[in-house]
DNA sequence: CTGAAAGCGCTAACAG
DNA sequence: CTGTTAGCGCTTTCAG
């Protein structure tokens, strides 16, 4: 079997919990004692068992990410800057898709608890019941929030001003001179996307002469952007601009619109929100709203470890980015 | 404190081993004893702690997942395909980000190995000392390669046909006429990446009138793709086309070519590797090679599971998966 | 500064 | 079929 503390301790001479100590760098040990100890476990090749550690300190230190799906580029962004901020603490993290299915999402948390991770970072389904809520913040270990998806006040949150985001992309589009406007969207109930959607719809409502945009609902996806996009096409012919409350769902909208020979922007102009990578290199490029996907997941785990380091429940943290607009060629005037 | 197997005994007025038994729905229980345990277990809202139960079994039912890096997005496929399998078999997967770095690779793997996962799935940098690979093989747990990084039968490894990949995209490119072929790839020495280099250059001086590609290393991002591309330019700029050894690295190129005012496919062509879900919306759609990114990841896990199931080191197991070129429009015939 | 001993929560022989 | 007992490998009082 793999070699143990106990090992140590009986090649160097002294007991076990002196080997622990000395090896965890406490204070209290003779530094003598301590440089044989750890000459022993060098040379034993000790690897520290961190299960059994974990077991007496009631700290697993591992984080988990519950995403609805890794793939999404924005997501992909984020996990990276969870698991740098983790890595950096010398905390693992433990990856899991929801696909935003409340019961899996459920099923994920109640198998983290059992792993007594030290925290859960997630972008939970919105639709949870009261039940839910209760249950979730009765698991005993911190959890924070990619979306405001539950009551204030009973988790931590942090996301960007997806409110604002929606009023950017709302009031340029209405600059630009559009008033047949469209928001295509993801799933009803979907915390960080309702946001933006209202933002957008409250600041068209009130523009000097205001504008009620076509909203259509979907998945938030390439597919998702470009099924909405044809149905779009299909009942409103006359629609000059389409804000995608994703990039990936702009994405799946310029295909659709370039398969039904629109013209990006000359005839459909098109913004997206996130900024992802590749929204630089779609032809146009996409304009869109900027949001830090990155700074999003390290400012999370680093939430969490905090909320993980003290005790008990203490009140809930709220962190909102700031979003901006980046201006590329998606999108133009519309001259009437 | 939370609630304990020992409750449950006492609540029910059995002992624990008893306790135990019933909930892991072992032989050797009567069946009113069960229903009673698990009556109280449920009432007391019992949730075991996986790390105990870890501690002795040896087993802490995690598999382990190191990338270079998951923005990419070939990796975020493998990851949902890993994770979906590793789900099914109620295994958790933790996310590591190695950024291709031989050392933040190695102490990843002695942290997870600290952690007792019951296996590691990585895509491993390949410039391996002799003593990394024997250190790697001894650390205990099954690992599967997500490339050919070591001396074949020291690990598992699970890939694409990448010679072969190269070799197709050499002759799609030969029979369009083109003779001036450029080749961007990764570092050097990335396992996956050398293999697609070696059959593209392989087949083209095979050709009937053998070929000899100019071959650029950079890296494997769009950022990458970008640089090379402009380098390849100011070295070469009578070449008409160019195969990335990845989309992303492809997508970088294009931007840069269309940056110099090149049009693709009438000035250059480019075919791409992976076959991103992306892939089809850049401008114009990218040609590339299809890999099965999913079921890689998928595959992998089924493999370390079977490994981890059984005892001790058994022979390595190698899988190959096909490739195919998908013909879409950023490449065209050379009209010498 | 160091040792002895208890115990984290659970499983796994071994009896009965 | 069920209880007793002994740990898994480590940390953590409590003495000394």
């Amino acid at each position: 079997m793999a070699i143990t503390i106990k090992d140590v301790a009986r090649e160097s001479g002294v007991n076990v919990s002196t080997v622990s100590r000395a090896l965890n760098g406490e204070y209290g040990v003779h530094s003598d004692t301590r440089e044989l100890v750890l000459a022993v476990a060098e040379r034993l090749q000790y690897r520290p068992n961190r299960v059994a550690r974990g077991l007496v300190t009631g700290r697993s230190h591992t984080l988990a990410l519950v995403v609805s799906d890794i793939r999404n580029p924005f997501f992909a962004e984020v996990a990276r800057g969870a698991e740098d901020a983790a890595y950096a603490s010398d905390y693992d993290l433990v990856l899991c898709n929801s696909d935003l299915d409340a019961e899996k999402q459920l099923r994920y948390v109640e198998s983290l608890m059992e792993k007594r991770v030290d925290g859960i970072l997630m972008n939970s389904v919105a639709e949870l019941s009261k039940k839910q809520v209760e249950q979730l913040s009765n698991v005993g270990v911190p959890i924070v929030l990619l979306n405001r998806a539950a009551p204030r006040n009973a988790f931590s949150t942090i996301c960007a001003d997806n409110d604002a985001g929606g009023v950017l992309a709302a009031e340029y589009l209405w600059k630009l001179g559009h008033r047949k406007i469209a928001h295509l969207t993801g799933p009803r109930h979907h915390g960080n996307m309702t946001e933006r959607a209202n933002g957008f719809v409250r600041a068209l409502s009130e523009a000097r002469k205001p504008v009620k945009p076509v909203v259509l609902h979907g998945k938030n996806n390439f597919q998702g952007g470009m099924e909405l996009a044809q149905k779009l096409l299909a009942q409103h012919e006359d629609v000059t601009a389409i804000f995608a409350a994703s990039d990936m769902m702009a994405f799946g909208a310029i295909r659709a619109l370039m398969e039904a020979g629109k013209r990006i922007p000359e005839d459909v102009s098109v913004i997206g929100f996130d900024n992802v990578e590749l929204s630089t290199i779609v032809n146009p490029p996409l304009t869109t709203i900027h949001q830090p996907k990155y700074e999003i997941g390290q400012a999370a785990v680093e939430i969490l470890l905090r909320l993980a380091g003290r005790g008990e429940h203490q009140a809930p943290e709220h962190r909102v980015f700031g979003v901006h607009l980046i201006e590329r060629r998606s999108c133009m005037e519309r001259k009437s």
